[in-house]
DNA sequence: TCCTATGTTGTATG
DNA sequence: ACATACAACATAGG
């Protein structure tokens, strides 16, 4: 499920425990989200914390504790993170649970494509400094785009957008509402792309991590909200679709191993 | 039974 | 060394 803004959501969702300490400690420790990490060190280090901030950056997020403890999560395609009342007795998916004394943080996954990171030290780790620049932020340029887009010139704009390196957080859904409302095909070669072209692709990224940590990310609601139908999104997955902006038929097909929607009538080939 | 799934990574190939 | 393609990871639901 989730992408940029979605992770954003769920990082939220444990607002309630910030500035709480953590009484207890459940994990389950053979469990695949812990694979580059200690299970044994994390209960240790996080029983008696403080959970004290949490921030994400494209689909992670960290979650600082007291005595420089340095918390990762990634959902990976599954995962969620949810709050439950004082008392809760963990499930079946949950693989970490921080017991506070009003309610109790769940990190669930059930197809444990998930990741639990975890360090200790005065100033953040590798895994979490390494994430490229924000869409948002300055550094994400058109000239760095172009840069990137040559030197993956022969792969499909398509898989090149899902490249975390470049476009952190962008997923696939993301990637085919940002290709449809700039009108480009998710077949083309990223080399072919002009230079009007790669300036729509720049502009277009921008405007929906924008628009969907707005509606998504910053939703007050239980679950998160779908972006308004005049998105690609909420036509994607229905037989049938039709295109919001010219009413054609929508075609679905892999392309760089993923499921791929686009509207035909304004995204060509070529 | 077979296919799909909003993700990442290891491995083979060019 | 570098870029690309694809299987594999684990589970549930249609």
């Amino acid at each position: 499920m989730p992408e940029l803004a979605e992770v954003d959501f769920f990082r939220k969702r444990w607002n309630p425990g910030l500035g709480h300490k953590i009484e207890r400690v459940f994990l389950h420790e053979n469990s695949g989200v812990f694979k580059t990490s200690d299970p044994k060190l994390i209960a240790r280090h996080l029983t008696g914390a403080m959970l004290l901030s949490s921030e994400a950056a494209a689909k992670q997020m960290l979650f600082r504790v007291s005595s420089d403890g340095w918390l990762g999560i990634h959902l990976g395609m599954t995962g969620e993170l949810a709050v439950q009342p004082a008392g809760y007795a963990p499930r079946k998916h949950d693989h970490l649970v921080l017991v506070q004394k009003k309610q109790s943080l769940v990190f669930s996954d059930f197809r444990m494509f998930g990741r639990v990171q975890f360090s200790v030290g005065p100033t953040a780790p590798d895994w979490w400094s390494d994430i490229a620049p924000p869409v948002l932020s300055k550094l994400f340029t058109i000239g760095a785009v172009a840069v990137f887009l040559l030197r993956r010139a022969r792969a499909p704009i398509k898989a090149v957008l899902l490249m975390q390196e470049r476009f952190p957080g962008i997923g696939n859904w993301m990637a085919d509402e940002i290709l449809w409302r700039a009108a480009i095909h998710p077949k083309r070669l990223a080399g072919s792309l002009t230079a009007g072209e790669i300036e729509s692709l720049h502009r277009e990224t921008r405007w929906v991590a924008d628009h969907a940590l707005r509606i998504i990310g910053a939703a007050k609601t239980d679950t998160f909200p779908d972006p308004p139908k005049t998105w690609l999104f909420r036509h994607r997955w229905e037989n049938g679709g039709k295109c919001p902006k010219t009413g054609a038929l929508l075609v679905r097909e892999t392309i760089g191993g993923r499921t791929t929607c686009w509207s035909p009538a304004r995204q060509k080939l070529r």
